[in-house]
DNA sequence: TTGTAAGCGTTATCAT
DNA sequence: ATGATAACGCTTACAA
């Protein structure tokens, strides 16, 4: 692979002048840089990237940090950071950490390591109380997740809006005992959890179970197993992403339990899946391009401008009415047909 | 940020010394990589990867490169390159070509250009012209998707056969006017349809429709519409991956046709929803933990020595069955009860 | 066992 | 407008 040496000879030229014509730079003449041209193509020579990172202490990587990497959510999200990011010619580095604290070290290391210009990032509620003592300065923008901190912008739903929406959605469609399954892992669940209860009371209405578990199909499976047995049991389960509502419903499947007539079932996240199963599922959906597209944007800004104060960018979900939600006769529409 | 002379001024020993600690050289006395370890741990120094990168002309990072990270087949296979090449010390630059070759050409410059030590990639089919007069050197496996080339490891299913067999199921299921719905950038959808024909020509069958089509599910669902509108339309349709499937399910249920009773249906991938909806789908499941796996581990084959002949791994698909190609009363089960 | 110094491919500074 | 040259942080002959 030729380097910028063998350009320069091959144009009759130095190193320096190469470098200027591939930046751009304004006193070239004309000539000169047409024969560098030519030279550059003859020699099908690409700058080194490696080097110029090394010399220019950045690059124009990006690195983008998820809990989970299957979750449809966050794939959506990485394909509209890396749309956003490929259009101002950077290009994304993705780590999955598993919702795993060391993990979360490990590839904010490496990504500093790699001398990325920044990192998008989904982080645990652990990862806050160390932020918060750390003086990285590694650009930062944190989405999804809720966080106090001055030091990265953040993108991310309303969540404890979006919960009360959904939950008052399901009670203003006769449900009364319903349950909760959120994420263990993320400030997200908290808040949505949050969101969920005051809903709750606002109607004095009790929560019919609760459970904080592992983001996965098979917990949110196990739960709702759990919830069914339950003497009492719920007339409606809220779900806090859609690995958790896969499991639930697949459970509700495997038992025979009708949805929504026995119980019903409301979530997170629009996803391929939720609008092909009988009954498509209620979902609030998140705008995932816009979040992607938002982060990557003011991704690029502080790393313009390192000090430029953090910005919140709350954005509202959009409820998307299924039918697993909304019962063939709901004591609210009576007369609905 | 640390570098490697604060921290041999630290120790009071050279640059060299430091780096032979680091690389667990052996002859160090031990008070004297004592006295490095303690300054490293009291600078907090990690060793920049780009400088040890431009020196040694090599890194620890690999690619992968997929034609579109919404499909899960490729998340799933994402997953296991991750965790394999995390054991080895390794990190993963996943990038994402939309099936356009000029975005292939693109993310392998920019993964050359990154040095990184080798690229796990799944080709369209233009690329396969180009590879075969291009003469990089970069290490090298070719997933999902045949290609006649020696200078590159391959691990993939027996496409042709796998489709024969699904194809041979629906058969063997009563079904006798087949569609099928390929992807039209891949060698694996014209393998898929070459396993296809292959089956219905054994059962004097003839193909009742082919599409090559862009793999998406929207492309899926316009496709099956036209097939339905048809007037001597399909019993079944065999789809090539899941993004397809979900379109045609999309479809068939937006027109009310009964599945599989009217149309049955099979296609290819595991997927959360193929087991949720009703009826469950029947697919040849594809092990992506094992491809990702093999691929990453012939790929570290191939970066220790970069000579060794191409392995070609063919590994076999296992056929889930479902109810979407089982009808209540198949003609070849009459006394199935 | 340890140090010195060259060099990886760039870019930026300072001359000319 | 262009060229020499010193860095960027690391590894590795070669010397001592």
């Amino acid at each position: 692979m030729a380097n910028i040496k063998d350009v320069a000879q091959a144009a009759g030229v130095s190193t320096a002048t190469v470098s200027r014509v591939l930046a751009n730079h304004v006193s070239i003449r004309v000539e000169t840089r047409q024969r560098v041209l030519e030279a550059i193509a003859r020699l099908n020579y690409r700058p080194n990237l490696i080097a110029r990172s090394l010399r220019a202490q950045k690059s124009a990587r990006i690195g983008l940090v998820v809990s989970d990497i299957r979750n449809p959510f966050f794939t959506a999200i990485g394909r509209a950071v890396e749309d956003a990011a490929y259009e101002q010619g950077y290009s994304v580095l993705m780590c999955n950490t598993d919702e795993n604290p060391e993990k979360e070290e490990l590839y904010l290391n490496v990504l500093h390591d790699e001398n990325v210009a920044g990192v998008i990032f989904s982080p645990t509620q652990q990862f806050g109380a160390s932020f918060h003592q750390s003086n990285s300065k590694i650009p930062m923008v944190i989405i999804d997740r809720q966080m106090e901190t001055d030091k990265a912008d953040l993108v991310l739903l309303d969540n404890v809006l979006a919960a009360h929406e959904l939950t008052t959605h399901l009670i203003q469609n006769g449900f009364r005992r319903i349950a909760g399954l959120f994420g263990d892992a993320s400030a997200t669940g908290r808040d949505r959890h949050a969101g969920f209860l005051q809903a709750l009371g606002e109607h004095a209405l009790q929560d019919a179970g609760v459970h904080f578990i592992s983001p996965r199909i098979q917990s949110g499976y196990d739960a709702a197993l759990r919830l069914l047995e339950r003497k009492n049991r719920p007339d409606a389960i809220l779900t806090s992403n859609s690995l958790l509502t896969a499991g639930v419903f697949q459970a509700l499947r495997d038992k025979k339990v009708k949805v929504p007539d026995e119980v019903g079932l409301a979530g997170f996240d629009e996803t391929t899946w939720g609008q092909l199963v009988d009954p498509p599922i209620t979902v609030i959906a998140q705008p995932t391009e816009e979040i992607g597209r938002t982060a990557t944007e003011l991704l690029f800004q502080r790393i313009q401008n390192p000090d430029r104060p953090a910005h919140r960018v709350i954005l509202k979900g959009r409820l998307m009415e299924g039918l697993s939600s909304v019962k063939a006769k709901s004591p609210l529409h009576p007369a609905a047909d």
